[in-house]
DNA sequence: CTATCGCTGAAACAAACGGTTCATCCGCCG
DNA sequence: CGGCGGATGAACCGTTTGTTTCAGCGATAG
């Protein structure tokens, strides 16, 4: 995108409303392919010579020269997918991970078992429970994003971590109205599979996100969520995974709507301040 | 599509010169979204009356409203059904996630800046450079999982964090064959945009992963890679990033292929004896 | 506290645009 | 052959649009 090229290349000198300007010409392009400069200019809640100052910082002859560009990015766009696909021939291991991540989404979402999704997430919004996830070491950065994104939400969510004590310990101290997540993808860690197999003995409600129905955990957890991980490089692609994650964090949120948002805007206004702050 | 159906409709009334310039609105509806009346007629060899009349003809109040209509029905299309799902709440939370989820991806892939990929997995590659990665609080996850890849592959890859002081030390410590990664999506963090200008200031090769060209680490980068992020839960999904940052790993696993081969064998062996030995 | 500089939006101006009118042209019927 | 009706495009007019100008405003340095 030529105007996304060159926002981003004058983005250093550009003032305070000029950016204004800018950010809606990159999330909101129609407004200015099809509209006028005093369309642009209220989208954005600036003057018009506001406008007309940006287009020209930008290198372009004036609003005009803009629009048609922004409007060629957009009929480029408009071309069937099929069209497109084949003039960038050139990179192909490019086209290979966009091909697998999509499938592998696809494939994660498109085959879940919607009940099964709904019993999880009820067992995740439920306040009452504690909730732990205990992650396979290839997969423990996207394990730590949901624990992240869930403890936005409610308290008490926590990753099983450290060494193989702490982890027993950790195990031993549940209790039967905790929730246990396992994410084990393929190389299944023996000490995790020991670990989940201890706390389902223990009556700890288990679900396990796996890439097969004949994963270890699987066979002891009481809810199994199958990801598709196929990946083009070394490792497996854990982007199915998070896309998962992603639709349990959405659905505890709803469920957990009046306690979340209370939650969400104490974040905020912890974040707001320390922005603040530190703004000096 | 409004106009189409109009045209079908009126089809049998229209003159000779009206039909000229109606087939022209159907075979190329970029003229009429974007031009004006004059275009449209040159376009179909015909005068500006004619046009007019033709809109007239079809139920519209004029050509404006002509256009407006094509406008509409040219940005429906546009939106790959981001947003097109979104706004009817009538579709399943599941298949609003899986659309939203593939145009990330696809976003995110689709839009890459070749170059700076090539650029980017070069720096990334070199063994020499040490990489520093630094993400905001809402995609620590994705950045931990990137840092755990990537460490497998070569050595002295870093998540930079702890508190703000350890941060500041880290970064003052940095040299300038380093790398340094950022990940930093809307919600800018004031601390890591302070960190990442010092370490920039301080001739560290700095790329940065972020959802604008606007975002003010890129500002301050050597290199930007733009992710798509929609969320349709409360956060923002970093499906896109982790693809993003797969095919980086991907791409560094190649050009490392002889000291990553063997780094993944040594720690292939450590997971074989562990798992052994804890098989008691 | 004050002078200065640069940013910003309201207003003025000129070009372009959509809509309408009208003269011309073509085909048809008497 | 001549008159007639509809269709068509060139020319015109009021409005909208892009652009420029200018005065107000806040930030900054002295």
């Amino acid at each position: 995108m030529e105007v996304a090229d060159r926002i981003g290349r004058a983005s250093t000198s550009l003032t305070t409303a000029e950016r204004r300007v800018a950010e809606v010409v990159l999330t909101n392009p129609q407004l200015v392919a099809f509209g006028t400069v005093a369309d642009l200019a209220e989208g954005a809640g600036s003057g018009a010579a506001t406008v007309v100052r940006l287009a020209t910082k930008l290198g372009f002859e004036g609003f005009s020269a803009l629009q048609a560009s922004v409007q060629q990015d957009l009929a480029n766009q408009l071309r069937p997918a099929a069209e497109r696909i084949r003039d960038p021939a050139a990179h192909d291991s490019l086209n290979t991970h966009l091909q697998l991540e999509l499938s592998n989404v696809q494939n994660t979402l498109g085959e879940i078992d919607q009940g099964a999704l709904a019993d999880v997430v009820e067992h995740l919004a439920d306040p009452a429970r504690r909730v732990h996830v205990l992650s396979g070491d290839a997969s423990r950065g996207v394990a730590a994003q949901f624990v992240g994104d869930l403890s936005a939400l409610r308290a008490s969510v926590k990753l099983v971590d450290g060494n193989d004590v702490a982890v027993r310990r950790t195990v031993a101290l549940m209790e039967e109205s905790d929730v246990l997540v396992t994410v084990d993808l393929r190389r299944y860690d023996r000490w995790l599979v020991d670990a989940a197999r201890t706390a389902a003995q223990a009556g700890v409600w288990t679900v396990s996100i796996a890439d097969s129905v004949l994963s270890p955990v699987a066979a002891c957890a009481q809810r199994t969520l199958i990801v598709a991980a196929a990946g083009a490089g070394p490792f497996d692609s854990h982007v199915g995974t998070l896309a998962l994650m992603n639709v349990l964090v959405a659905g505890a949120a709803i469920k957990l709507r009046g306690v979340a948002t209370e939650r969400l805007d104490r974040a905020e206004a912890a974040w707001r301040a320390s922005n603040a702050l530190s703004e000096r």
